[in-house]
DNA sequence: CGAGGTTTTGAGGCGCGTCAAGGCTGGTGG
DNA sequence: CCACCAGCCTTGACGCGCCTCAAAACCTCG
């Protein structure tokens, strides 16, 4: 538990990256400043194509969006979600993926670091903890059972969610669809379907109008060998 | 097809990492002294630890080595497989998974790249494929049937051991084990078995003693979706 | 209040897992 | 040089978890 700014409230994106290294004012300001200079982007437009050109740096202020790819059968793999806080642009010259928005987003360009060493940090990382999240993914499609997969992944989005400071009285967005979910962790949307009404008839998950909560989260934890993690 | 260098053929790493960006004869000569201070290491002895901190960068001369992650209960993914001219060692502090020798192999002190910029650019450029290689193991994973998911992982091999020309006469070094395998792609090594040998039988696979032949690259290729598509 | 997307549920089938048992191969020691 | 052994590969029988197909109920927003 870290206090909040008793004034203001901190916009969730950046009270994230604060989360991962202490940011100074100077770097609050520039945060800020790109903050007002956001950008809305409505549910399912493709932010990024795969095989294009990366403009400038994107950071996600607000709402979902999902790195993606595509099998020319129409086959598709959710590769990562992008939470506020995260950047929507990888670092290198092409896009390896396509990005899309999951619900209405805003963006904001990333401030540059040059000079700013705790947002430089910050940036690093941001884009370790992307790097760990993916390995974690690759265990949990290869490995995991449907049951499995789906309480870690609700699990990491509470997390994330705890990290921006998105949760309140237990409850956090999350803006998928069942769909969307069944094509992360490579399910039927189907099987997705059976397995959270498994899950809510035994009172370990709520989930109604975007919104989540995991009564039992200690449960859920044990479900998938995270015995006594505490949020990273 | 590029021409070999007539009087001393090159090391595997070392061509292979000059396949992704031209090295002048200094970063040439940089990698050609680490090659000679080669340290060797045995078959599955682990090299890294997940959660231990690294040390000094080191690059794969010869032999395979594979990242790995354990479950509590003995569950294993390969997250990634690690060929000569990849590194070892990661871009960070804490090994975020671990590392084991797959068979025998040898490991050199990756050169430093302060002012050689083209060995920055191989570095730098071997680090994207690897990332994008990691997005290609998760559509896999999560998207593909049994016998895809084998055939676009050994064309992934292919391709690789074409880059650092290690293709002879069409055959190549595979040296893994089906349990290895197995563990790559989420399958029991039981089902990775009946796999190879519906392969074989239609003589889209040759395999004894770690040695590999692909008779009919074009099939396989198209199996996966990989239409026209030659190794990048 | 209608319409399209999403969720929910059922019935049936298949792909892959599990359990079990031999066969093969390469390395080791006598 | 051969016998042995451990690890690896191969195959069969059977079961289960997840997929497919189908249809109805439920939202949500225009």
């Amino acid at each position: 538990m870290t206090a909040l700014p008793a004034i203001a409230p901190e916009i969730p994106a950046i009270q994230r990256l604060a989360a991962l290294a202490p940011l100074d004012e100077a770097a609050l300001d520039l945060l800020r400043t790109a903050a007002r200079q956001q950008r809305a982007v409505v549910a399912r437009r493709e932010i990024l194509t795969e095989g294009q050109a990366i403009g400038p740096h994107l950071l996600l202020l607000s709402g979902w969006a999902a790195r993606v790819r595509v099998l020319e059968d129409g086959r598709r793999q959710i590769l990562a979600f992008i939470l506020p806080g995260d950047f929507l642009t990888p670092e290198r010259d092409i896009a390896p993926a396509t990005v899309v928005a999951v619900n209405d987003l805003t963006l904001a360009p990333a401030p540059d670091v040059t000079n700013i060493p705790c947002l430089e940090e910050a940036y690093r990382s941001a884009r370790l903890q992307e790097e760990c999240r993916m390995l974690a993914h690759i265990t949990r499609i290869g490995q995991m059972s449907a049951q499995e997969r789906i309480v870690d992944l609700l699990l990491e989005f509470h997390d994330r969610m705890a990290q921006a400071g998105l949760i309140r009285r237990n409850r956090f967005p999350v803006p998928l669809t069942q769909d969307v979910l069944a094509d992360a962790v490579g399910l039927t949307s189907i099987h997705v379907n059976r397995t959270l009404m498994s899950l809510r008839r035994r009172g370990d998950l709520e989930w109604r109008a975007r919104e989540m909560t995991l009564p039992n989260l200690a449960r859920l934890r044990a479900m998938v060998g995270q015995e006594n993690t505490s949020p990273p």
